[in-house]
DNA sequence: ATCGGTAACGATACCGGTATCGTTCTCTAT
DNA sequence: ATAGAGAACGATACCGGTATCGTTACCGAT
């Protein structure tokens, strides 16, 4: 095996420049106590060997790193790609840099205590402070500066951001009741998640509030995958009275129900109607009627509201509910009343 | 200003547990050398404490991270997104995790050294290896494990995936002069990325072939965004001798050309046909023909060279090519021979 | 000539871990 | 009884930077 070439220090940057590794550090951090022609030469000797200061040394030893962390379990996740999408925006126009964790997926086997790891992992030592997209994680809180969108816990003991799942799930069923549905069957998000269960309340309640009793059969398990929401959907229409609609927990699953709707030969709307939640960016092309819960903007109220904790600024809010909106497409008709 | 709690170190649970901090440091790496009491207190004052371990801290002394770094301009594109999701897809099936760092935007104002800095940033400080998406920097490359996918420059010193750009480019000039048309517009990419200038040059050099003078007047300039797309193409459809059909440098421009089409009243593709290139996710919603270069694997098999390289492997290809494949939708139609 | 002030720079502690080596103690073989 | 081996653990150097303080040289003022 050849030698590695070690990478290149700011002791190497030091000894060619005939300075102090003090001095090239007062260079690389635009201190003033510097003389103009030592500055031009230690620059001329940074760029001939292209030094590139260490991420890990700096963030030890000072406070202020102008970077923000991000813990996703998936970013191939459509949800969170959208939410990504507004923290992007935000960090553009900050001064702040951003870094990413994440796992690939939330399934992985690791090292010994996994679990916390990967949360406080950018915390205190290589950021300045975190961004938890819709996880679980970060029960134990350290003081340092955290801030949830989505979390699955309902009232965290951080600041976060947060849709009104439960008035959407509302306003969807009132909307499916309108168009004459009384047999609307209902696909889960994963239990776990704070979201997944507003939004079945709301299913739940709407239909008690119409004088409708709630059909057990109706509501199937599901983890917002398109898969499950395939699944799902055949096993609803199969059934001997199937429903006139589908209410997905989100849109990924919502899309899963119409794969299962062509697969069976019924058209959307005209055989079945078909209701998501997110609005993902593939909603608009395929028609679906969802709920919006303008992801991209909870991303980049979040990033701002965690600027602010890290400027020592205070919070107007420690909760902030994003409201939603219902987005008619034409994936959903009317029932003729029977006659 | 209330006292900042320090966050805990493996110095506090060393402390705490009465024993010494190498020791604590040996069952934090799952060491033979600690007895099981010992371990278990150590455990156990570890969850009390919510000890996490500092990062930053451990990449500086050990070698081994398990932590590949990722470097993205903008994280928003839809590019960067499909790229993303297989470089997510091969993590998930490793035992690495992920850091991603952008800077949300290409064009942004930073410190000192901003423009060598946000490369090799991660590199050899805080992970394995470095996978570059896009982007032209890691001129200076160190020595250590760098894989780019589709670099600006086409035969950079270091390991790439890349498109076969220029042959995908070709089979759609063809595709196209097959279907009749003669007048074909092109909106081009970012002239400082190789991909866009190969595209261009297939362009070019089928319509060569054809036998026909090309028309500069068709080469409209652009930047791989929806609104150069958009602008491009309204100036091509109200010039006095406009197209039949247009092929964008990527989707997204492709997508400006829908609307522009829908603003002047013109439908596709009855009165103009389109043509993309990349495949991002939303071509498929809106019918648009255009070239897969099958981004997702790309950056999976990327991921994997990386891997390789890492654990100082022997790569069977220094390039590799990933061939392109011509996707027929519906946003072209053959044009009837003029009478 | 002595002093104080300031500009420019160097020496060193320190951040929080890991790697290396040394120390202590027990147990077994001779 | 003593040496040697091995288990369990501690002490310390070190990673590559930044923060703090100290040092030197040069200046004008008293």
């Amino acid at each position: 095996m050849p030698t590695k070439k070690r990478t290149v220090t700011i002791q190497d940057v030091a000894k060619k420049a005939g300075v102090s590794v003090s001095t090239v550090s007062r260079v690389l951090n635009g201190k003033a106590d510097v003389a103009g022609e030592t500055q031009e030469k230690i620059l001329g000797v940074i760029s001939k060997l292209g030094y590139t200061s260490n991420l890990a040394a700096r963030s030890m030893r000072s406070r202020r790193k102008d970077l923000l962390g991000l813990v996703v379990p998936d970013i191939g996740f459509p949800y969170s790609i959208e939410v990504m999408k507004g923290i992007n925006r935000a960090i553009a126009e900050s001064k702040f840099d951003l870094l990413v964790y994440t796992m690939g997926d939330v399934h992985k086997s690791g090292a010994v205590l996994h679990e916390q790891h990967y949360v406080s992992l950018l915390n205190n030592s290589l950021t300045d402070g975190v961004l938890i997209v819709a996880s679980a994680a970060a029960e134990f809180i350290t003081d340092a500066p955290i801030i949830a969108v989505d979390p699955h816990i309902i009232n965290p003991r951080y600041p976060s951001v947060q849709g009104t799942n439960y008035q959407g799930a509302l306003d969807v069923m009132n909307y499916l009741l309108n168009l004459g549905h009384q047999r609307i069957g209902f696909v889960c998000g994963r239990p776990e998640i704070a979201s997944a269960e507003r939004r079945l309340q709301g299913y739940k309640d709407a239909l008690k509030e119409a004088g409708i009793t709630i059909d057990e059969s109706l509501i199937i398990p599901g983890d917002f995958t398109t898969k499950s929401g395939y699944i799902s959907t055949l096993q609803l229409l199969k059934s001997n009275n199937p429903p006139t609609a589908i209410f997905a927990a989100n849109d990924q699953a919502a899309l899963g129900a119409f794969q299962a709707a062509e697969e069976l030969g019924l058209r959307i709307p005209e055989d079945l109607s078909v209701v998501g939640f997110d609005n993902i960016s593939e909603a608009k092309f395929v028609g679906l009627t969802t709920v919006d819960q303008f992801l991209s903007e909870m991303g980049y109220i979040a990033t701002q509201m965690l600027i602010k904790m890290v400027n020592n600024e205070k919070l107007d809010v420690q909760v902030h509910k994003m409201p939603t909106r219902l987005v008619e497409r034409t994936s959903c008709r009317a029932l003729e009343p029977v006659h």
